[in-house]
DNA sequence: AAGATCGTCAACCGAAAGGTTGAATATGCC
DNA sequence: GGCATATTCAACCTTTCGGTTGACGATCTT
């Protein structure tokens, strides 16, 4: 198909909910990357990488471009930019105890990496 | 449990990924409602409704207090902010295609309402 | 006390998610 | 041509998801 469907809101949370596949979009952030490397930290099977890796391409969280044998994997910030504005779309949250939420983060964050 | 456990962001971002979820949190932006109101747009059973506000409720999107035999839900925005903080951990994406983006939200957004 | 209302629980169902393995399809290299 | 590499496909399995229904425990009302 030429114009492909939008991405819905649905495919790119479902995509981001998933610890591998959020590991993987922060992999691409250093480098646009083949499946077979993008797969080799993982304990999974290549398949299982393969079908994370299209579900984040069919939520356009991701292109893939197939060059020679190898599919080339790059990090495409329009949908995660849709996700921001749906929850921005909840307004200015009050300001808010940051200490918490600090504390939140360093909970938080250390889990992907 | 005193200090229970923070809300993961596949717990976030996994309620975040259905869309009568959203539907939901967007009713309460508006006003705290109690489980029956919120149900009352809904198409589905109330026990249903139920169960979608107990995983907003472990995402921490929301909280839920009982008060005589009606169980309050309060949107809870920080779980949302964590969200957004993790997407932006993705760094200033580079300045876009707006008109493009325009239709993207165009297309989507009449889906939430 | 009786009856209505609010909400959850428990058991069940079909479909989708996330994983596996083995075969198949391209492509690159000698 | 023949072999190795890169990736997907197909079939299968188990667990989770989103829904249903009916019974139940609380709580308000009269």
């Amino acid at each position: 198909m030429f114009t492909p469907a939008p991405p819905s809101l649905d495919a790119i949370f479902a995509a981001l909910a998933d610890p591998t596949r959020r590991a993987i979009l922060t992999m691409l952030l250093e480098d646009d990357m083949a499946v077979t490397d993008v797969a080799e930290p993982f304990d999974i099977s290549l398949a299982a990488i393969s079908k994370h890796l299209a579900i984040l391409a069919e939520a356009r969280l991701i292109s893939q471009e197939k060059r020679g044998r190898v599919k080339w994997c790059k990090l495409e910030p329009d949908a995660m930019r849709a996700a921001t504005i749906w929850i921005q779309g909840f307004g200015q949250f009050d300001p808010l105890d940051f200490d918490a939420f600090e504390r939140f983060l360093a909970a938080e964050l250390p889990e992907e990496g």
